[in-house]
DNA sequence: CGTGTAAGGAATTCTGACACG
DNA sequence: CGTGTAAGGAATTCTGACACG
């Protein structure tokens, strides 16, 4: 339908999350973690953590596997040996997807309440009676219901 | 119901978000974008984006930077020139930062609840009397309250 | 104004081998 | 097991100039 951006904040979150896709190179995961390229190279070996090579050139990693890298790399640091460090990390790996899910799930966009920028994160309830907003203050963020009949 | 691992999920995504400092090649962000390299050398020489050159080598891209390429390519896709698409994705410029500080400040974790995942956000109000939770379903993503009592 | 290209040099990454252990 | 290094080649990025417009 439409390549375009929409002037909606919403429609813009899910159309860049939806179309840009990219990758890291070694060098910039290396120097992100703390993470030597050998030692990149060694873990993608034993097949620990996957990287792409799109035309048979040098390797790029998602951010997850960015991620994954500097909690294996943390556990190791904490004494587990590498492989049951990447076993731990696994445990983890679910939990970006689903905080990407929530977000593209509920953000509606971002509004000013009480002088203070407030994420619209759409109705509380089914009967759409309640709407709930995140205000981000200086140093935390509260949350803030408001009625729909007040909108 | 409480999946809780060694560190918290919370205070790992605070620490992951507070350690890992990332950059993007040229060539990474071209591919992501489909904004040419010479574009984007041209568009950093007119002030328009900014990279970052550590030892005086070759430059690197934040995550805000591609996202900001994105969307201008987009502006420019629909027949703006390139200083109004400059301009008007500067506005959205605000938004992954207000998310991510959401995140950071919300975030406590990922549980189980009615066999669905849960992300945990905390107290809903200052009394502490009730708890936010986002169940993420197979296509939405409702939030559902609970009585601090129930924990 | 905005982007592409050819050119030569500089920086990055590649693989397979070898070292250490 | 897990990582580092030297080596030579391949792929990437750099700048300044020039072209087109």
């Amino acid at each position: 339908m439409n390549n375009t951006l929409d002037p909606s904040f919403r429609e813009q979150l899910r159309f860049v999350t939806k179309n840009v896709h990219w990758y890291l190179g070694i060098g910039d995961v290396a120097e992100a973690t703390g993470v030597s390229q050998s030692q990149l190279r060694y873990w993608e070996q034993k097949g620990y953590i996957e990287s792409k090579k799109e035309n048979n050139q040098n390797r790029k990693y998602t951010y997850g596997t960015l991620i994954k890298v500097f909690i294996i790399k943390n556990y190791m640091e904490q004494g587990f040996t590498l492989g049951a460090a990447v076993k731990k990390a696994a445990a983890h790996k679910e939990t970006t997807e689903l905080i990407k899910r929530f977000v593209l799930d509920r953000f509606e966009g971002v509004e000013t309440i009480d002088g203070l920028p407030a994420i619209n994160l759409g109705y509380l309830d089914k009967a759409k009676s309640e709407r709930l907003f995140a205000l981000i203050k200086e140093d935390h963020t509260d949350f803030k219901i408001i009625p729909t009949s007040e909108a």
